[in-house]
DNA sequence: TTGTATGCGTTATCAA
DNA sequence: TTGATAACGCATACAA
């Protein structure tokens, strides 16, 4: 009762060899129902389990998913319950690892499930990596690999993301329509094509509205807090500071505010801002921040599919690039037009 | 060089045995330098990587451990971290699946992960959770299992956990100075540990201070915001309605927050709010909720090691329980003493 | 110092 | 319908 019950014992118990043991469990066609019942019936008291590593060894697929992500914040938990609920449902356990955004952690944890543990992964890049190396390693083992959210153009595979410059435009566009002239815009790290694509939407708004871009209201910063704020601390000492703020995170969102509240200026009157991600602490903060919403759970979700798909069938869907569609939640921090006696309360 | 190489390949073009190969690569005593640096040179070559799913079928230990949780919100994703940081010191990959609070995921998280694929476990309960066959099921395999954060005394295991009573304690106490005199609690569900706990802490500290317990002020609901901010629009409702709140989670306070805020009522000044937790956001709220801190990255930590602990040593440690004890994080929502002009404002 | 044989738990192939 | 055997990749007891 202590070890777990094997084949072996049961083929033993009942005098008949493992294989015809293991046919009885799996319901093959040519076996007594006589002996398919007593293996069953033995299997049962015995709460027989097949080990999935000898399954493994044998099959060579673990039915498992390596899942790396840079952090599990808000949007990255969500797409990961996106990501195991599919997984789950198409008989696929996930092993998740945080980088931490490091890219040494992010090469050790893939080494790491590399070593036969895995059948394929679901990436998400680290902010430090620069250098894909480790993924393609991936790839040469043919393996299947899915790049998400954060994803990049060095790397040839299947692709699900949101669709950052639409984001990008959407939240500028808010902007210039509710009056702001100079707008400016914290942009993430420069590798990360995150960052571009949200950056490429906000110049593709100013060019749509006519309104000249302006290099020194474009600003990349690291996407922590601390980091945005003291990047919005420089930005409003200058003499003529920018009347709107995009940020293309919502951490990087409340340090600006915070910058902006240090600067005793008042959004929306004095100052406009526009975050990105949604997170629900935007709609709590005074004032609530207006943010790009993206569909984290689906994004997630259909990075599994994906997935799922490229293990199945054998064509090569590396071209393939799922693009999801966001939102713009308006919210107080940038809406004064539709209610422009705000700015007396 | 499409299918890894393992060491029947490096045995074959060496003409040597694979045991020969298997104590070269292990650097063993009894082999000949020429073999091995033979033996190493090849397998570099070839970048072999040793099968874990072999290695583990043999060694019968996967070096794995699963993780369970209820959730991944800001504080488990920071004990997840700990635990990571630990485990992968250890050699141990870690295997994080998320419940959703659900019995019935918990229950299917587990049994796959059982299946041979993990050594043991590292587990916090879902709210769901009120049997734990599943989780005895993993003792009764002799399989090392640590509790963490959510334990249950139904659970006889190493344990690590918050002081909830000191928190709770440390909560109520503080009102109490500030000058409340009616203090509510806002509880969660019942069958958690930790909602038993914290209300404990919170009666201690009444009976302290002397303070008769008001059973209309106890109340329980579920972790979730809407949640709390219904049983607070209730409460408030009442023609004596209490004067400050002490929730057991910040996700609860918020939901608490805005409902006293519809209601028109100050903090601090007509009534106190004190929450659990110590998620960034209480300090970005307007006002900055107090709340009770907790060392979730050294839980996290703490729980690991006494993982590895157990799984080294034979010695029975499922009388521990480690202990690890919070601090208190006054803001704004709470305090009236010091700064009794605040009301002006 | 090296090789042979065996086992880990399972399935597949082939023969009976 | 069933059984013997080999194989998956590795380690180890034992023999050479």
């Amino acid at each position: 009762m202590n070890k777990p019950a094997t084949i072996k014992d049961i083929a033993k118990t009942l005098k008949i060899s493992t294989s015809t043991v293991s046919r009885a469990l799996r319901n093959a066609h040519d076996v007594n129902p006589k002996t398919r019942n007593a293996v069953l019936a033995l299997s049962e008291e015995l709460s027989y389990q097949p080990s999935r590593l000898a399954l493994s060894l044998q099959q060579k697929q673990t039915h498992t998913i390596g899942v790396i992500v840079p952090n599990l914040d808000y949007v990255m938990a969500t797409m990961v319950r996106g990501i195991d609920e599919v997984a789950l449902e198409a008989g696929y356990t996930v092993m998740v690892c945080q980088s931490n955004e490091s890219f040494g952690r992010e090469m050790v944890n893939t080494r790491r499930l590399l070593d036969s543990l895995v059948d394929g992964f679901i990436v998400s890049v680290s902010s430090e990596t620069k250098v894909f190396d480790h993924f393609k390693k991936i790839q040469q083992k043919k393996m299947p690999m899915v790049v998400f959210d954060r994803v990049s153009s060095d790397l040839v595979a299947p692709k699900v993301k949101l669709d950052n410059v639409e984001g990008g435009y959407l939240a500028t566009e808010h902007l210039i329509e509710q009056g702001y002239k100079n707008i400016a815009i914290l942009a993430g790290p420069k590798n990360l094509a995150i960052s571009n694509d949200r950056l490429e939407g906000y110049l593709k708004a100013l060019k749509k509205f006519k309104v000249k871009p302006n290099a020194e209201l474009i600003l990349h910063c690291s996407f922590n807090q601390q980091d945005a704020y003291e990047t919005t601390i420089e930005l409003l000492k200058r003499k003529k500071h920018p009347d709107a703020i995009f940020t293309i995170s919502d951490r990087m969102a409340i340090g600006a505010m915070l910058a902006i509240k240090e600067k005793g200026l008042r959004m929306p009157a004095d100052i406009g801002l526009v975050g990105f991600n949604n997170e629900p602490i935007t709609s709590l903060l005074s004032p609530s921040i207006s943010s790009v919403d993206q569909p984290a759970f689906e994004l997630g979700k259909t990075a599994a599919k994906l997935f799922i798909e490229q293990m199945h069938h054998e064509e090569d869907l590396s071209n393939i690039e799922r693009v999801l569609k966001p939102k713009l939640a308006v919210r107080e921090s940038s809406q004064r037009r539709k209610n422009k006696f705000s700015s007396a309360g």
